[in-house]
DNA sequence: GGTAAGAGGCTTTTT
DNA sequence: GCCTCTTACC
């Protein structure tokens, strides 16, 4: 009892202690949210008498259910093993291949992810005909996904009048569901969708569900959807054992769903709720949390609040300007030398970025100057081809009527199956309403499909037929999976291509077959296995204990570092373009205040030191476009900054020594200020925003210099007229003549 | 029916 | 810039 409670301030403690009945806990960036919930299960174990399997602990992401799991076993040993722990689409899954039947859905149930969603649904389309270049399948998609996220089916689908896309999606929707079913498959959305069917259409179900699980607890609040939302709603129903923790400062997946009212909702839903808010921030120093407050007190529509701490003093927010992306990853690799120096270790230093794209340039970098790093991306490994090719023979082994993994391997490896027969193929499929693999166990019905295109297709329907023996039979999951790889000759054809990608390739597959061997021999079955592997991340996703993480700022949610840069901090990098209304200039406010809690979340994530750093020019989808400082910087006060400039040996030689070749360097707001400092990238100016020069966003466009264009070629600067990216600027090209051109189209030289 | 080169799209973020 | 899909040709 007393150990449960140590370290715990009065807050958490009523958290913990909290009996029966809806609770809401506030919880703030670094307030011991994690700490809270495994006390509180373990003290529902140990003090009030309910069993570990009688426990419902949901978060969003694998990794958190993962460390969750973890920090309740170290308190509680094996015996919480019981305790069920997992993602809001695991425990989909587990509810629907355990009832789905109540809803006709077959016990070979396949889940597709988003790839094998996206292939779907534009075959669909082009089935019927649509303009895909005028409807892409993408917005079909993200407009089914919504829906699905609100828990509607294609007939409770709203459209608004004149609203041709929705109109477009909600037909698509319909013959993708049907399609989804007569191949046996569910896509993410529908692992919360029909969950959520299911409970409400089976009373039966339900009540056993209810008197299984007498409490549920739920991670990461603000980011629940609606129908996540109806779930653990539902599961609660009798018990109201509800306990849910959030931040609405940290709401960082609206684009997907999530909605943050969830969190005023349940007050209202709940209005008995007990409400308890952690403020206190264990993290983080004064610096970083005044800083971080400066980006999301801005922000129209939250709850106010603010976190403290007793941790004064520690390093200012570091601010470092580059030239370009190169040079900017230089400065970091630079920068993460320096803290090495100082005693930091890797595994406490993490650098976030916007968008996955970003981290090529990083990680080139860090290479070359060996500095270990790890790339947490969600699941790189799993979407690689020759893992999907496999992936997609192992699911027609325990479901062959998927007609899109039909589709995908019928001439992978090359078989000499064409799109004519194939074609042929789908439309007899069509034509008798089953599956290409009904209409591949009756060749009869094939007409049009010469002898040797009949051989071909019946060697290919052994291969499947064998491996979905093999699955029915008790063969171990292993050889299933060896069998996928050397039975359908994919290993033998990648063998005969001798080209370097053909052996990593062969190598990612050996990983697979290893994988499965482990697996097999924890005696799981493969329907387990692919489960995992449609849900979960990377195997290898975690943070490594000396390496340097790279990650996005998504991904960075949940955890956290001494030593945190944020790079690409300008505007339509970070803010992102896409906040910013389509084509013009105007600012989608909604989308613009989740950026800043991204930022937020970005910026609590670090123990001791934030650096940020910022690009004058990046490269961007094959062109270079100016950038300007973020607002996010611009907004943090100077004196939590320390302003600085540098002079880089990169940038001097890239240059041609210009910059560094003399006290008033090309380019400096501050001619003639380049102090000397042991760190040849920190010198520290009194540099404020406010008082910069009006050229400076774009200040290395100036008359006189050189700049290079995609089409006119090098020319000179002659006029310059505006700031940043959005500056015109009268060129006099050496071929194309004089021509005005926006500065985002420039590269300067 | 298969291949190689060219065109066009693409990039938010994740289960 | 990179990847996928289409097109033209074998």
């Amino acid at each position: 009892m007393t150990a449960l409670l140590e370290e715990l301030n009065s807050r958490q403690r009523e958290a913990v202690l909290h009996r029966a009945g809806p609770l809401l806990i506030l919880a703030g960036a670094g307030s011991g949210k994690t700490r809270v919930i495994t006390r509180r299960v373990v003290w529902l174990i140990r003090e009030g008498g309910v069993r570990p399997s009688e426990i419902l602990a949901v978060t969003f992401t694998n990794k958190a259910a993962g460390e969750m799991r973890e920090r309740i076993q170290e308190q509680l040993g094996s015996s919480s093993d019981a305790v069920w722990v997992s993602t809001f689409h695991s425990t989909g899954l587990s509810i629907l291949r355990e009832h789905g039947a109540a809803i006709g859905l077959p016990r070979s149930l396949v889940v597709y992810d988003d790839g094998d969603q996206l292939a779907l649904l534009t075959r669909l389309m082009k089935d019927q005909g649509v303009d895909t270049t005028l409807l892409p399948p993408r917005a079909v998609r993200s407009r089914i996904d919504f829906a699905k996220s609100c828990g509607l089916g294609p007939d409770e689908m709203e459209v608004a009048d004149h609203d041709l896309l929705g109109e477009r999606a909600r037909s698509v929707y319909r013959s993708y569901q049907a399609a989804l079913r007569a191949s046996g498959a569910v896509d993410f959305g529908d692992l919360l969708l029909e969950t959520v069917s299911l409970l409400r259409r089976n009373e039966e179900v339900l009540e056993l569900l209810e008197r299984r699980l007498r409490y549920v607890m739920v991670d990461e609040f603000q980011d629940t959807s609606p129908v996540q939302y109806a779930l653990v709603r539902l599961l609660t129903r009798k018990s109201g054992n509800l306990a849910v923790v959030g931040d609405d400062d940290q709401s960082i997946y609206g684009w997907r769903g999530a909605d943050v009212r969830n969190i005023l909702a349940f007050e209202r839903d709940y209005p008995n709720a007990k409400v308890v808010r952690l403020e206190q921030n264990y993290r983080s120093t004064r610096v970083i949390l005044d800083a971080a407050h400066a980006i999301i007190r801005r922000s129209p529509t939250r709850k106010e609040k603010r976190l403290f701490t007793d941790q004064s003093g520690g390093d200012l927010v570091r601010v470092l300007n580059a030239v370009d992306e190169r040079d900017e990853a230089q400065l970091v690799a630079r920068q993460i030398e320096a803290a090495l120096s100082e005693g930091y270790s890797r595994g406490e230093m993490a650098v976030f970025y916007r968008v996955n794209a970003m981290s090529r340039v990083l990680e080139d970098a860090l290479r070359e100057r060996r500095i270990p790093y790890h790339v947490v991306r969600g699941r790189s490994f799993y979407e690689r081809a020759e893992i999907k090719d496999i992936t997609a023979y192992l699911r027609l082994a325990v479901n062959p009527h998927s007609d899109s993994d039909i589709l995908r391997v019928i001439n992978t490896p090359r078989r000499g199956i064409g799109t004519r027969t194939v074609e042929r193929l789908r439309k007899a499929a069509a034509g008798s309403s089953g599956s290409i693999w009904s209409v591949l166990a009756s060749p009869g019905s094939l007409k049009e499909v010469g002898p040797a295109a009949v051989r071909r297709l019946a060697a290919f329907r052994e291969i499947i037929g064998k491996l979905h023996e093999m699955s029915t039979s008790s063969v171990s999951t292993k050889d299933i999976v060896r069998e996928a790889m050397i039975g359908s000759g994919y290993v033998s054809s990648l063998e005969a291509e001798e080209a370097p990608e053909a052996l990593e390739r062969l190598e990612n597959l050996h990983e697979l077959l290893s994988v499965a061997t482990e697996r097999s021999s924890n005696g799981e079955s493969l329907v387990q296995m692919l489960d995992d592997m449609a849900l979960a991340g990377d195997a290898d996703d975690d943070v490594e204990p000396e390496q340097v993480a790279l990650m996005t700022l998504h991904a960075a949610k949940g955890l956290e570092f001494d030593v945190v840069f944020v790079i690409g901090m300008e505007e339509r990098t970070f803010p992102h373009a896409r906040a910013f209304a389509a084509g013009g200039w105007s600012e989608d406010e909604e989308a613009l205040s989740e950026e800043r809690r991204l930022c937020y979340v970005g910026f609590t994530r670090a123990r001791r030191r934030l650096t940020l750093t910022s690009a004058d020019s990046r490269w961007i989808m094959g062109e270079r476009q100016v950038r300007s400082p973020s607002r996010f910087l611009e907004e943090i006060p100077s004196e939590l900054i320390e302003r600085s400039l540098r002079v880089s040996g990169s940038t001097a030689k890239r240059y041609g020594g210009r910059i560094s070749s003399g006290p008033s360097w090309e380019g400096s707001p501050f001619p003639g200020e380049v102090p000397s400092n042991s760190d040849p990238d920190l010198v520290v100016v009194d540099y404020d925003f406010d008082q910069r020069p009006p050229d400076e966003c774009g200040r290395r466009l100036r008359p006189g210099g050189r700049v290079r264009h995609r089409t006119f070629g090098d020319g000179k600067i002659h006029e310059v007229d505006g700031l940043g990216g959005n500056a015109r600027l009268v060129i006099c090209f050496d071929d194309a003549g004089i021509k005005k051109v926006l500065a985002r189209y420039l590269e300067i030289l």
